[in-house]
DNA sequence: CTATGTGAATTTATTCACAGCA
DNA sequence: TGCTGTGAATAAATTCACATAG
């Protein structure tokens, strides 16, 4: 789902009403057939003849993935790649709100990054009283484990891992990791042999 | 298989020695079937009774996913992120080598940013000649899949792609795509609702 | 006529359960 | 005895095909 309403996003910002199954599976490389499932075990949203209300369809996409309210976000460990992430505009339009940064670095603390003062990583328990209920992980690989208990100590529900490694958490607790060596360590099987 | 990769390095850099399905998939967060199952469709390298020689296991995993080779990468787009992956140390492990960075802006061209020297984008024809099979993609959106087209035209057979958009290229080329925004979109759906 | 929504058919993936090897 | 490798059983996902609504 979150694939169809990136796809409808951008239709929708370049002007197009609607659109129907087969067109939306050319335009994002996927199968009309899928498509339609996906729709209908939500509840079907298209007309017969029609197609999709492309602005309307991503409406309801929003509200499925609970998008249709701001999240607040902590973000901790502002190194390099922390750092790009607290720059990065896109969370903005699926309502991600980035309200707090937190580092262990005395040289950083209370500097401004992007408009967010970074804070003492110590402080990160403020976090269910400030109603942040998502946390962004940017610390080196060995720091990763132990800010993720602290970050479901302050009662986060999601956290986004930036760090290469498997982390565990309570099961009521989604984590999301992003390893980008891994993710180009796929790439070569599907190559052809040159 | 890259995330079972991912686990034998850590632990053999740890020093272990062998380890049994069930206890890899502990570690993995992952189900012991699975594992066997999996490395059994590639062969079985383990050993009743006793279990997977780690270090053996991952060279085996890595010939399987053709990283038993060094490949040559290129990085299209020296912004913020571009800049950060450029700097990222975690490719290395994997067998990839950044060769080259690329960029339009006169102002960044022939800087250099962590030992590589950024060259004009109208050089990328020269990858082949280079021995550069793989691409990454860090320009803005709206450049995404002209940057694409280019690294085709240029023979590259791999693209790791950062823009938070769906690129169009030969099948022959296969593409994996990275959307942070994306991601982080994913977690509200899984979370309870507080 | 066109394109949805959905049962049925098919394919693919996961899990079970156990024979057999170290 | 402990753990792999693998068929058999189960579950899940994908694709097909068409009745039906606009």
């Amino acid at each position: 789902m979150p694939i169809y309403l990136r796809g409808l996003l951008f239709l929708s910002e370049e002007g197009q009403q609607s659109i129907s199954s087969r067109d939306l599976a050319d335009f994002l490389g996927a199968n009309p057939s899928q498509i339609r499932k996906d729709f209908s075990y939500f509840g079907g949203f298209g007309t017969p003849g029609v197609g999709y209300k492309v602005e309307n369809l991503a409406k309801q996409i929003k509200k499925i993935l609970k998008l249709d309210v701001i999240h607040r976000v902590a973000l901790v460990g502002v190194g390099n790649l922390g750092a790009v992430v607290l720059a990065y505009p896109g969370f903005r339009i699926y309502g991600f709100d980035i309200a707090a940064a937190f580092d262990t670095d005395s040289k950083k603390i209370s500097r401004k990054v992007n408009n967010i003062t970074i804070e003492d990583a110590s402080n990160l328990w403020t976090l269910k009283r400030r109603k942040i209920d998502i946390g962004i992980i940017t610390v080196p690989r060995d720091a990763a484990q132990e800010t993720a208990d602290t970050l479901v100590k302050a009662g986060v529900k999601g956290i986004l891992n930036f760090s290469p490694s498997y982390i565990t958490v309570p099961k009521k607790v989604k984590v999301i990791t992003i390893d980008i060596a891994m993710d180009i360590a796929r790439l070569p099987y599907y190559m052809p042999a040159s």
